[in-house]
RNA sequence: GGGUCGUUAGCUCAAUAGGUAGAGCACCGGCCUUUUAAGCCGGGGGUCGCAGGUUCGAUUCCUGCACGACCUACCA
């Protein structure tokens, strides 16, 4: 707080003043009997009622000796009048107030020539003075790094912020429901790992005192919610953060939300059966629409979820079998199509590099794309009938990735030599591999159920059910420079 | 990492072909007992993002830096 402002010195001349009448100006409690909202919807029987109220004074309109206010609360704003006559304290008290400060009252509830319900205050309790004036009522606040970083004041000034937030929570809630109707267990695993595994991705560190001992926060759940399946709990989810130590931009913060859930005797497919079912009550519940409007472009759910082949999808648009091309022979065609391959030690790499240049900004459909090559794939089961391709896919909404999924690995001695291969990758330069993770070979060796895995970014489903064009916008305090 | 644009009052924004800045809201004083972006009269408030340079003089021109937005690269 700037404290040479005059208007920060105007209000603690205010302040001071407040004390001096023997008013407390940080009390300890108020009883309100209704929210700002219940009183306009339920006005006819209310009306001439005594009621209470509290909030944030949002503007003031002093009229001689009557005056308004409209008082904010968590549900909406309501109008306040307030009457030298029929005031019982000091009306002159109305001077040491300002914009910003929470007010309780108890009045009459009753309607003005205007038709504006308000609350004819009997009795007023200032319950917080406020040393700093707010951002302007009418434009708000919009600077976007002052949002950001002053979350607070985005939420008092901007109604659409608060509708997004209250909605992110709602949209979990539904998520919740959903996985807890189907049987599955919400489950808590570590965010501190000794070995961080589950995806490729760079791990943030961190260290241990008392046992000396190196970690990391998690890249991914999946690891630890297997172990819960090898020990019998058939069904398991956790919705949790991950943590990526990479570049930030409108689609990455490097701590987001995911879903991860694991049933047993499930295999890929039947994960898609959940992406499915999950996004029509998603839909449903919070669009109301089979159609989400995205940045002006439309996601048409109409005709479900497209299946497409990662081979198949890459031949349409290339017109290239990579399927049968070998390693160099692919490098070559990634050149040609001015793809930079440095770094990518595997065939698989450098499909993925031009999956995601040629393939995944034209799909415009909800997509499902399906049969990842083996190499990249470490956790995923082999595909039934079909050579170094694993039983794998990644919902795609608007050109966007949302998730991931499997029929999940379960042979311990071929999970055994992926890691392996994992790890001469690693020794050549590979920083982007997966850990050898030693323990949960172990329990995988005790055996495990078929099963299928699915993870879900909550903050990009969010951001296309709401319209939002940055996970900056979905996230409360996302990282910022 | 590269490129483009931006940073002026508490907030939202103007202006200056180089002569140290304005509006609305907010704030202060006055009037006003049903207003609602209340109104009317009067007033105060600025290291023009930071640091250098050019110049008699820089908010304005130049360089660097910080922060931000977008694009691009990177990124399961």
């Amino acid at each position: 707080m700037d404290e040479t402002l005059d208007q920060v010195e105007f209000r603690k001349k205010k302040l001071e003043k407040l004390k001096e009448k023997g008013i407390a100006p940080y009390p300890y409690k108020f009883v309100r009997t209704h929210l700002a909202r219940k009183l306009k919807e339920d006005f006819e029987t209310l009306k001439g009622k005594e009621v209470s109220a509290c909030g944030r004074i949002r503007a003031i309109r002093i009229h001689g000796k009557s005056s308004f206010m409209d008082l904010q609360d968590y549900s909406e704003t309501i109008q306040i009048y307030l009457n030298a006559d029929t005031l019982p304290l000091d009306y002159d008290l109305i001077e040491l107030l300002d914009i910003g400060d929470f007010l309780g009252v108890k009045g009459k509830l009753m309607k003005t020539r205007m038709g504006e319900v308000t609350i004819w205050v009997g009795d007023l309790t200032i319950l917080s003075k406020s040393l700093h004036p707010l951002p302007e009522k009418w434009h708000g606040l919009s600077d976007s790094e002052e949002r950001h970083r002053k979350r607070y004041l985005d939420l008092i000034a901007n109604e659409e912020s608060v509708r997004v937030f209250k909605t992110r929570s709602l949209i979990i809630q539904e998520i919740r429901d959903f996985l807890n109707k189907r049987n599955f267990l919400e489950v808590e695993t570590p965010i501190l790992q000794p070995e961080y595994g589950g995806g490729f991705a760079k791990p943030f560190t961190a260290y241990q005192e008392s046992l000396k001992k190196n970690l990391y926060l998690r890249i991914a759940d999946e690891l630890y919610l297997k172990r819960l399946i090898i020990g019998g709990m058939e069904r398991v989810y956790e919705i949790g953060r991950d943590f990526r130590n990479e570049g930030l931009d409108r689609f990455h913060n490097p701590e987001f939300t995911m879903l991860e859930l694991y049933q047993a005797y499930a295999d890929y497919k039947d994960m898609m059966e959940i992406v499915e079912s999950l996004f029509g009550r998603l839909l449903e519940r919070f669009v109301g629409s089979s159609e989400i409007k995205y940045q002006g472009k439309v996601i048409s759910f109409e005709e479900g979820w497209e299946r497409l082949s990662y081979f198949g999808a890459l031949g349409e648009m290339t017109g290239i079998d990579f399927k049968t091309l070998s390693f160099e022979a692919t490098k070559k065609e990634a050149l040609k199509l001015g793809i930079n391959i440095e770094g990518l030690f595997t065939k698989g790499k450098v499909l993925e590099a031009i999956f995601e240049w040629v393939v995944e900004p034209k799909i415009e459909r909800p997509t499902f794309i399906m049969d990842y090559p083996k190499d990249i794939s470490p956790l995923a089961k082999d595909k039934r009938d079909e050579e170094d391709v694993v039983e794998r896919f990644e919902p795609f909404l608007g050109g966007m990735e949302i998730g991931n999924a499997y029929s999940e690995l379960n042979d311990p001695i071929e999970q055994r030599k992926r890691f392996l291969s994992q790890a001469a990758l690693r020794k050549k330069g590979d920083a982007k591999t997966e850990s050898l993770d030693e323990d949960f070979l172990s329990a995988m060796s005790y055996g495990m159920p078929p099963t299928g895995g699915l993870g879900l970014g909550i903050d990009r489903i969010v951001m296309i059910l709401l319209d939002q064009p940055s996970i900056r916008d979905v996230i409360l305090f996302p990282l910022l420079r």
